[in-house]
DNA sequence: TCCTTAATCTGAACAATGTCTAGATTTTAC
DNA sequence: GTAAAATCTAGACATTGTTCAGATTAAGGA
């Protein structure tokens, strides 16, 4: 963990990631359209055009959290899935769950990390990014379905339709719960109605 | 349709309504969030601070603009629910496929008024929206999902999963599709996937 | 018809922002 | 140890959101 220590030197060191976690502080309080490169920089203390050495402009520092903070979910979901351990029926039933609890919980207790994500920001050099940290929430998916369904707890013809259903209904109820568009007491009601819709095993 | 005249007269005459089409038409060209209200009121002709007398401020406009794209999706909605006729299988189930459809291609048509909606700008005020707007379009799938199961077309044991998985699976891949973050061929896979979950008889 | 009053718009100003350029300072490498 | 590259600053520019005093027009009552 970088800490912002007061400037002695002319230059900073790493500023590169400085500017990263610093901004990410900001957006994490105010969200990324009310956060300014002018905050940042004085933040860390240094001149707001010293920025312009590491990202061609303000958007690409923001793409650049939000990219970030890709990794830091999947990292989250991946650390939640180990604690669940076993290869009972309920132990794989309940790591498909954690994948989707995970991702709802993670987003509504930061939801101006979730707003940049999947904001216009995070549109741009999305190529590659897409080829990383995407693929891996993606694959621990088809992991924990492809489990379910050799495990015998999932309606087979219901399989080619797992990854379709259980992305779209988990990002979808989330984007609409942080958008305030839905209104859910808990949110098991929503795990609970992808598990009736993929016809898994109660 | 207001027409943007040359203004001759120092009294616009309907700068309310000029500011929300004017907003509108600049939004759909570049998003809300490179849209200002300077260039707004240069674009009718006005100077910027006559903004202020309708509006607070420039996020108040962008709302307002966003919850008139609330009224124009369901409009929308409504005209292509009522071109499927009759009330035969094919039809009830056609209208069900139909609200989902409409709702995907619209915001593929036009992904920026997309974005608005469900950005931070239509959170404020948003109570006399949901009583309105969203539960328009809300009636409208409870509606479809009613006709369905009276008519034997659906599984008795999904209905009380009807809406949410409805809402979620439509949403979620049209937010993630207009995102970036998931590329499909044909938008009729996802109504064949909701369909298969809801247990609708094809 | 005139005159008061309210509604509507302008003009100029302010601080803040993104971004550029020239130059200052420091590190790196030969 | 010195030349070159990397890193940061200072200052400037156009643009933005917003405010406020004042100009212009419309509306309504005598």
């Amino acid at each position: 963990m970088t800490t912002a220590r007061a400037r002695t030197q002319y230059h900073h060191g790493d500023l590169d990631t400085a500017l990263i976690t610093t901004a990410r502080k900001l957006i994490k309080k105010n969200g990324a359209e009310h956060i300014s490169l002018r905050q940042v920089s004085q933040e860390i203390g240094v001149s707001p055009s010293a920025a312009y050495h590491y990202f061609p402009d303000r958007d690409s520092l923001l793409a650049a959290v939000g990219f970030s903070l890709f990794e830091e979910l999947a990292d989250y979901q991946e650390l939640q899935l180990s604690k669940v351990v076993g290869t009972s029926a309920r132990a794989t039933k309940e790591r498909f769950r954690s994948l989707g609890r995970t991702y709802i919980e993670w987003a509504v207790r930061e939801p101006h990390f979730f707003n940049l994500m999947f904001s216009s920001f995070c549109l741009i050099d999305t190529v590659d990014m897409k080829e990383r940290e995407e693929s891996r929430a993606f694959n621990n998916l088809t992991r924990c379905l492809d489990d379910l369904l050799s495990a015998g707890l999932m309606d087979k013809k219901m399989r080619p339709y797992g990854e379709l259903l259980s992305w779209s209904v988990v990002h979808g109820a989330t984007s609409l719960i942080v958008g305030g568009h839905l209104e859910i007491e808990n949110y098991e009601s929503i795990l609970d109605s992808l598990e009736m819709a993929l016809g898994i095993r109660r």
